[in-house]
DNA sequence: CTGAAAGCGCTAACAC
DNA sequence: GTGTTAGCGCTTTCAG
């Protein structure tokens, strides 16, 4: 099927060493004499040899590779999370094997179980949604599993997050001060997920502390056209002030409003609870939560790495700083 | 390493045959009697019995994994191209190994090998860049490789692209006829650059052809603030017409004129050759050239199972058909 | 249709 | 320090 490539054999003869001792140097042992580790080198670099992953993860049972879940690559959010991933991912010499679920041919205990016979070393789920299947699977297997961006329900997976209460707090905070009133939570996905039940919550307190009534949820408002269209029925419910989940989402909402030729952020003021750059390059910029996606991203790969090596790990439940960032979309008075 | 598992003689010695049944059982080989092929599924289905690919890839010399070469996943541009590979993927069952070369940690040459000694099955590469050095490691290897959005010189290998000259020509001759004459491209990388190159190609012929002089051409003008501060060069200039590769920089211009008290599209009008979605929720909403990113990705993905069956190939330099998106920012007189 | 046996290319004790 | 020797878990001839 290849082309033939040159083996461990083939340099253990040429430079007249056994294999062990080829492996030694390869793996870096230090337990070779400098001039054999040297004759070893030459050969090596002579024939181009390249160690055949493959049998190297067979036989040490470590691929030296890691599974990343993602809902969708396409998203601007969960791209930087993979790039904060992948590059600690490179420090540390692990391969990223990728797997999308959004597509519904595979579902997420599929991927998962996917990922396992490939026998990769350890696994980074990230999308709000972790159903049950997939905290099953998680549990049956000892490979190490970090979560990203997200928590399950007991808190028995590692995580990184920030306090999505807090943020959506501090947000709803903004709206309030500006005189806002009548405020709406708009959520991209369905209310059986953590971080949109963390935020259910939040939502619900500062309504009833403020005395604001129960306010309006909006679900399963995911993409820009949702978002675009959402914003009839926003104005039927008197809203003026609005928390959206989803970035691309509050820009639809932005774009509708301003063809109705409403006034943002008089009128409506919009916050955007993840700010990936199309909420900075829109006009008005929309005010929004800055998660630090990067960080998360690498600080979630790293987290992973420690457990694959099963180092100790003090604290499994890492949150991170977010920034409150204010933009046009808001009057911040 | 891993919590113990069930391996193929597991289930052979409970089904009382030997593991090159179970083998066959599990391959789908059809040589089964059909009650030992029912007796061995039932063990399998009973002892959770996950065959261990890195096994299975080290006895066939199949990994069924494909490596993904992406200069930059949180450009939607390549989002959008890996999406489609994705999916093809997933329909014949392959993983993806994706590596990311925009960190200058890994050069190109780098990232190939460590996919060829992961032992891939074949390589999909996207990036407009295609360095001599990834040329010869290419080269060296019997594994498939397919270009997917670019071209190589010499077209020596498989790529699935558009007509990136008759593209640009086309949205040349967009703004001339709006009656624009100091047109001017703008391109996100060096020259060195067979996109790049074909680009410069057919702007020159257009510039030539229309006696419009020898124009303007802006290298290297890769992100938000580039296309930002580039905008009073551009006014500098004179240009009123103006071809960018990448669309957010595109926006960045935009916003600049803005900002400026431009009128977007009077005084200058502006062609992204790159649609993602943040072209369209710009406003003015950007007039594009859009790529069939989702697809190029999915025929070059299916292209390469071709080439890993050893199937015969018809074509290998495929062009898709693309679409100019007439918007807010040419006005398309 | 099924089984025996020889590897795939490498690592990891265990000797020496 | 270095070599010998078992495997890792599976596929794939080759017999029968």
């Amino acid at each position: 099927m290849r082309k033939q490539d040159i083996t461990i054999y083939d340099v253990a003869r040429e430079a007249k060493v056994s294999m062990a001792t080829v492996s030694r140097v390869v793996n870096g042992n230090t337990n070779v004499r400098k001039d054999t580790r040297d004759r070893v080198m030459e050969v090596i670099k002579r024939l181009h040899y390249q160690p055949n992953a493959v049998a190297q993860g067979l036989a040490s049972k470590r691929t030296t590779t890691v599974g990343l879940i993602v809902p969708d690559l396409t998203n601007l959010y969960f791209a930087e999370l993979s790039k904060g991933i992948d590059d600690i991912a490179l420090l540390y010499k692990y391969n990223i094997i990728i797997t999308s679920i959004e597509n519904r041919l595979m579902k997420e205990d599929q991927a998962i179980q996917s990922l396992l016979n490939k026998q990769v070393d350890g696994v980074i789920y990230m999308s709000d949604n972790l159903p049950d299947e997939a905290v099953e699977a998680f549990k049956r297997t000892a490979t190490p599993v970090v979560l990203a961006g997200t928590k399950d329900k007991h808190d028995e997976f590692p995580s990184v997050t920030i306090d999505y209460k807090k943020a959506d707090t501090e947000a709803l905070n903004l709206l309030y001060n500006d005189g806002k009133r009548n405020l709406a939570l708009v959520l991209d996905n369905s209310s059986t997920v953590v971080n949109t039940d963390n935020r259910i919550v939040a939502y619900n307190k500062f309504m009833t502390e403020h005395n604001l009534g129960k306010g309006h949820i909006y679900n399963n408002i995911k993409d820009y056209s949702d978002g675009y269209n959402l914003f009839s029925q926003l104005m039927r419910d008197n809203i003026n002030g609005v928390i959206v989940t989803n970035d691309i989402t509050a820009v639809g909402i932005l774009n509708s409003a301003i063809d109705a030729g409403m006034n943002v952020p008089k009128d409506l003021e919009i916050i955007t609870t993840s700010a990936t750059q199309v909420a900075s390059v829109v006009r008005p910029a929309l005010t929004a939560i800055r998660q630090p996606l990067y960080d998360i991203g690498a600080v979630a790969m790293r987290l992973l790495t420690k457990m694959m090596n099963n180092e100790e790990i003090s604290d499994k439940q890492i949150e991170l700083p977010y920034e409150l960032l204010k933009k046009q979309s808001t009057t911040n008075e």
